[in-house]
DNA sequence: AACAAAATATACCGATCGGTATATTTTTAA
DNA sequence: TTAAAAATATACCGATCGGTATATTTTGTT
């Protein structure tokens, strides 16, 4: 039957969206099969046949909610906006979804970094990527900007991607460890100032 | 004896640095007691009898790395100068200490931070303080410059104080990550721009 | 040197870890 | 409807976890 197919993979669904926000969390040596047994309701024999291990259960997780991050932080519906209203609009989304974000355990990037950096190479490798993807899209949104006389053209595009993504993690990282959560704000609202007072032509 | 006396001390402190060694690069659960047994060349009866239990270690362990990094980024060489010395000095001890940093598994306050913060809430208070007198302590260098006449008046000495606390950390995070330690200079590098451009009277 | 105390080493504990063999249930295909 | 197959549940595994009781060695005191 359709309906019993689906149940299936409701299972699996439900497994991997709870893994990945305990993941994020609490990280992988933190996260044990148990607890995620307690959590999904379901059992090992269930979640064993679902997913092969533990690890390739944290690869997926990290997939998850990386597109979850993704979706939230707009850059698909900024696609056609011009390159200005890209950027100042990642900033906007950002500072929106910032609460979701930090009741979700955080940034998945900055999390599974420090996470898997001396542990986990298949992951790390993951999040690299995650990184060099993220900075490279704001690279492109400048450079296309630059091309088509928005921002100017002696702008570095690299090194601005490059600062928009520190600041964004610097940003998280600082206000969800002191749960100050203004301090957030304050340097979206100075990333956006630059955009508007330095890059802007 | 003196020298006998020493030995103990001596335990006690190659104990806390390789702990403080492993709890950096492994993290909190990625660290176990037997591993630092097999990497101290002790035992746990020595360790239990310097150290209440893993979560005391862990607590000491970071204000041990804290303070490592406090002395690798010259907090306390840089007393004595002007504002913009201070600032700017602080990124040069940055880029030239970025190595070691690395090699010792990277930032402890951002390590610990993601490691701590949805587990381990003693640690993460410590953490919490180390980033707020951080932050703190910039702003106070900026304000102090403002009153001097070195920096321009109109500068949020807070905003700023952040963002220099936001991009080192995110610097940290995207050169280790990705490998390309040039990019932590290339942020290091902006930063100073600002300052002489943007702060410098 | 001799004794007490502190530090260290050894051997072990129950709890939990990730994972699996097998029994049971549910789903698919005939 | 029924048999094979897939999914799930149960019960359990050896390894490792943090921690401790106790034996041994080293140290401080007299």
């Amino acid at each position: 039957m359709i309906l019993t197919l689906k149940k299936k993979e409701k299972n699996r669904a439900q497994i991997l969206e709870k893994a990945a926000l305990l993941f994020n969390k609490k990280g992988f040596y933190g996260t044990s099969m148990d607890l995620l047994v307690k959590e999904t309701g379901l059992t090992k024999g269930s979640i064993y046949n679902n997913f092969e291990d533990k690890n390739a259960l944290a690869l997926e997780a990290f997939d998850y909610n990386l597109n979850w991050l993704i979706q939230k932080l707009g850059f698909k519906q900024l696609a056609g906006e011009n390159s200005i209203q890209q950027l100042v609009g990642f900033l906007q989304f950002s500072r929106a979804s910032f609460k979701d974000i930090i009741e979700r355990g955080g940034c998945a990037i900055l999390n599974t970094s420090t996470d898997a950096d001396d542990n986990h190479p298949e992951l790390k490798k993951k999040v690299t990527e995650a990184l060099e993807n993220w900075k490279n899209s704001l690279k492109v949104i400048i450079a296309k900007g630059q091309i088509q006389g928005e921002i100017k053209p002696d702008i570095n595009a690299e090194k601005f991607a490059l600062k928009m993504v520190a600041v964004f993690e610097g940003g998280i990282l600082l206000a969800k460890t002191t749960g100050k959560l203004h301090y957030f704000n304050m340097l979206m609202e100075d990333l956006e100032r630059e955009i508007l007072e330095n890059l802007k032509l």
